[in-house]
This record gives structure tokens, sequence and C-alpha cells, in this order.
DNA sequence: TATATTTAAGACAAACGACTCTTAAATAGA
DNA sequence: TCTATTTAAGAGTCGTTTGTCTTAAATATA
């Protein structure tokens, strides 16, 4: 798989919150309802993000995760580097450690093209606009499809 | 990571083969010592291109493996479905069941390009041409790069 | 201050990928 | 026919990812 399910579930969080921005904080719990992720995975996953700046969490009644000022500037690049890191934007496609111009494996080059093509349409998407899109689209980011956009 | 360590090892040993189709059987033992692949671990590899028939393989004293006909015209995209199967070339990319046209994820257009970038990418290159390729620019195939081309 | 609510943190368990090892089967050659 | 060589097959091990559970820390509110 390209991305880890620990991503999947990142990027779908994080679409999620950027569809609420006017909300001050969402609860995991309410979160991991609606887009039916384990509770507890999926407040493991956020603290990374949280880490990383790209999210704010306030404890307590009321409280919370929500995107911070970083993360509303989101591009789907960083969400996925702030979970799997930047490997599968640097490595080799056999995994050779230190595979450049020059010393190349025999994919070297093509492989160069498809990493930065992956990497162009992540980082050409913001999170904030492919939020926008999927509300007035109504596209799916649960299995079941049982998510409402608000 | 893309491509399983399993389907990267499958690669390698192919392209080791298909600049050898001379001869007639090659042993796993050597394979994976000029490869420095464990050798246990190839065999079970080769068994899935075996069952493939993408490759051939003889008991005994002087046996081995070798590409089969079918295998010798193979691309990289067959020895990668047949080891890692198809699901990177099909599936979603927040791995939502059953994505597509119809019920779309948000990021189900652009992922649609980049996975057909990268399959074509493994489609347009042919075992032969590329271990060709390897041999007349020496492209590494090890990490330590100790393989020499034959 | 006491209680309920919420995230943080860490131990634990299950599933999977990546190997390792042992035994069986086929076959060449002495 | 016996032995050595080689792949086939399957059980077993180890580490990482995925997921669960429990306890701690923070905080709002009564």
């Amino acid at each position: 798989m390209l991305l880890s399910k620990s991503c999947v579930y990142g990027l779908r969080a994080s679409l999620y919150l950027a569809s609420r921005t006017e909300q001050e904080y969402t609860s995991i719990r309410e979160m991991s309802e609606d887009l039916d992720i384990s509770f507890h995975f999926l407040t493991k996953i956020l603290q990374q993000l949280t880490a990383d700046s790209l999210m704010e969490s306030y404890k307590g009644p009321n409280g919370g995760i929500r995107l911070s000022e970083k993360g509303k500037k989101a591009t789907l690049l960083d969400i996925v580097i702030a979970i799997d890191g930047p490997e599968l934007f640097t490595q080799c496609a056999l995994g050779l450690p230190g595979c450049g111009s020059s010393a190349p494996c025999p994919l070297h080059d093509s492989w160069l093209n498809v990493r930065e093509s992956i990497k162009d349409m992540l980082e050409r998407t913001d999170l904030k606009h492919l939020a926008r899109e999927g509300r007035a689209n109504k596209f799916r980011i649960t299995a079941d499809g049982s998510f409402v956009w608000r």
C-alpha cells in the first residue's frame, strides 16, 4: 500500500476538521464515530499531527482538537510526511541505499518522475480546498458512505 | 513503501536472469549470493513467479531457475502484479471499498492519474530491455554495488 | 473542592511482513 | 542403486504496524 493506514486515517480526519474550521474544538470521540475509526487509535494519530504543530488539542470538558493556523494552510503532502515520513519521496524504488544519479539503479530515472508526480499531486491540493470540494460534491470519506458533510 | 521487499527482490532477481538468457538454469544459491538476498527467502519469491509461469525451475544437480518464454517478454508490471497483486493499481488512496466515479473519495480523480503513471512506467519497461541498459551502463542492483553484470 | 469530561501516554495484544530452518521431492551422476 | 545436489513446501521466529485497554493529567462546572 502506498500510504499506511495511520496516514489514511490522518488524512480523513484532517479533511473532516478542514470542513468545519468555524468550530473551536471537535471531540475526538465524535470524530472517531463519524469517521468509523477506532477512538484510541485515532487519538494516537492526531497526537502525531499535534506534535508536528498541524493541530492543537485542548483537554477537559468541551475540549478536543482543531487545525492550527499552520494546519489550515497545510497540503496533503504535509499530513503524509508528518505521519509516514518523507521516505516515500526520497527512497529508491529498489530500496538501494544512496541510489542517485552518480550510482543509479536501473529504475532510477523513471522512478524519479513517478515520485515527483505523487508528490506534486499531494502538494497541489490543500486541505481547505479539498474539504470544500468534498462538501460541494458529497464525496465519500467513510467506507459505508454514512458520513455527512456539514 | 510502494513495493514490498519481496517484490523488490523479485524484480532484482528478474533483472539478473534477464541479463543471462543464454543460460539454461541458474542456481538460486548462486543468485542469492550475487544479489545478497537470503537464499530461502528468495526461493519462496521465485516460487511465486514460477507459479505464475513467469519462470521455470528444475530440481537436482545443475538445476535452478530460468525465465519462461512468457517471462522473457514480461514487463516490470507483470512481476509486480505476480508478487504484490494488482491492488496498488486498483485501490482507492483512502482505502475506501468500491471507490469509483459513481461514489468517489475526494482524491479519486487525482489518484487515478498517479496510479496510471506508476502503471505506465512499469509497463513501459520490459525486463530484457532494462537488463541490457543495466549492463551497458553498469547500473546497480545490489546495495553495496558488488554485483557485476556479465 | 469534587466530579465529570476530555486528551496524553504507555502497556499490552493481534495481525502481518520479512525472514529462518527443517524436511520432502526430484534428478544427475557415480 | 546410492549419494549429492537442487528446488518445494511448510512450520517457526522476529519485528513492525495496527489496534485495544488502562491510567494519568488537564480543565470546566457545579
